[in-house]
DNA sequence: CGTTGATTTGATGCCATTCAACTGTTGTGG
DNA sequence: CCACAACAGTTGAATGGCATCAAATCAACG
């Protein structure tokens, strides 16, 4: 439940060059050779892939601080699109393999940022196991509260559209709209306008401890250490609790009425 | 289409210590502490996690030259279960970084491995994205073919289960062995048994430059140059015709009749 | 203030799940 | 080698959830 601001290491900063892109802008395209790797500094990005008859899936999405461009390969398979303006630090993989073979600090964080990418990567793709919209909404929504950044109105904006985490969450923006709007009636959230949507994020103040006292007797699961409560958080049905901030626990479980 | 066999590093090989676990038993707990690395040597592993309810989420397969519990996380948040009778080496991840630190090869082959496994993960989700069971399907078996060892009688076998499939690609078993049933009904591939599916692979043999003759005109896409081949084959109607291997056109597209 | 694009809402159909019964395979012991 | 049990897979019917299509509503921008 940490923010992480793993930024690249400071002796990296000077090979790369600071760009600027407007908000839809395309930063990589599929097809382009990959020999770069773009450092976030400002801004949201996403990376997706088009397919025929204008579908489109969305791999990741990269808020500042988080590098993308790590894969192994020739040619990205992926594009690389701005959902905000956004600014990105563009360094040459062989600038920084050179410098990661003589600085030995250089490779480690480089081996860090690959695997804490294939780590959100492997979250995503078990939030996407998930047979039904509202898991998946709600894995989604709790990746970003943990990865945005902490505000003092308890509120967090999500930069991308329904289109955008429709194709993250292989939805459509039909069912997501009315996922939100059912998690809204059951008082998990409070979607505020279109461009940026917010939620409550009263429970990232929470620490583990006071949580543990929270969590007696619900449904009869009753984790009592804090590493049953870590393994419990995990779960789809942890995470929902986590959304529903515990407030709401008799509406919990209720479903949509569809009227 | 190449067979990827990126073992690890022979400097590293005495590093680690070989140990054998028969079918179906763990390898690795979800809760244990993140401290090795597995090299498969021989059989399958899967890492998964486990849910409430017997719900079970498959993240990855692992065949002999994959390498496992590379990302960077205090514990394992996935545990690995043998599927086969298998052989691993097991590897201090602590002496692999030391090792690293010294040996800029076992460095740059660390990295590369992770970099390997994160466009692995970046396949899986992408075909997790795919709304139908089809595509999920076709992405799945396109997969196994490229990675499975090449055999001389022009089948692949599959050494997982039909629960482990659905596990993995987030399906039911009945959705696949129905999905299944319909592709052998359309001549792609070829059920024998239970324990080992096997299927054509004809087509790993053909070389790019002979594939492009046979696009000729298929449903008005008509690839000119490799590159676009390659584009081709990737999208979910280039990877269905790779498993047709465009002997079926003229079924194809063709759905199931339900009787 | 009208236009544009994004989101919501509603009605309908399809596909995957679910539950259930059945069939085939594998493995074991007589 | 066969009989049997235990398991793995298949098949069928009914339900439900998500996609699809269509229309209405809302926000942003000039």
């Amino acid at each position: 439940m940490s923010i992480q601001t793993q930024s690249i290491h400071p002796s990296i900063q000077p090979v790369g060059i600071v760009r600027s892109y407007p908000r839809k802008s395309e930063i990589v395209r599929e097809d382009d050779a990959a020999d770069h790797v773009y450092e976030i500094v400002s801004g949201t990005v996403c990376a997706c892939r088009m397919l025929r008859e204008g579908r489109r899936q969305i791999s990741g999405f990269y808020f500042p601080g988080d590098v993308f461009g790590l894969e192994n390969a020739k040619k990205y398979n992926v594009a690389a699109q701005a959902i905000t303006n956004v600014v990105v630090r563009v360094i040459k993989k062989q600038a920084l393999t050179a410098l990661a073979s003589s600085d030995r600090a250089v490779a480690d964080q480089l081996l860090a940022l690959t695997a804490r990418e294939l780590t959100r990567k492997q979250d995503h793709l078990l939030s996407l196991l998930s047979t039904t919209a509202e898991e998946r909404i709600i894995c989604f929504l709790i990746d970003m509260v943990q990865r945005a950044s902490p505000r003092e109105d308890h509120l967090i904006a999500l930069p991308m559209s329904r289109l955008d985490i429709a194709d993250y969450l292989g939805l459509t923006i039909e069912t997501v709209s009315r996922t939100l709007w059912d998690l809204e009636r059951r008082g998990a959230i409070k979607i505020k306008g279109y461009h940026s949507i917010v939620l409550r994020n009263q429970f990232v103040e929470g620490r583990a401890e006071e949580m543990l006292d929270l969590f007696e007797g619900i449904k009869g699961q009753r984790p009592k250490t804090e590493e049953e409560l870590d393994k419990w958080l995990v779960s789809p049905e942890g995470k929902a609790a986590m959304l529903f901030n515990l407030t709401s626990l008799s509406r919990w479980g209720e479903r949509a009425r569809h009227s």
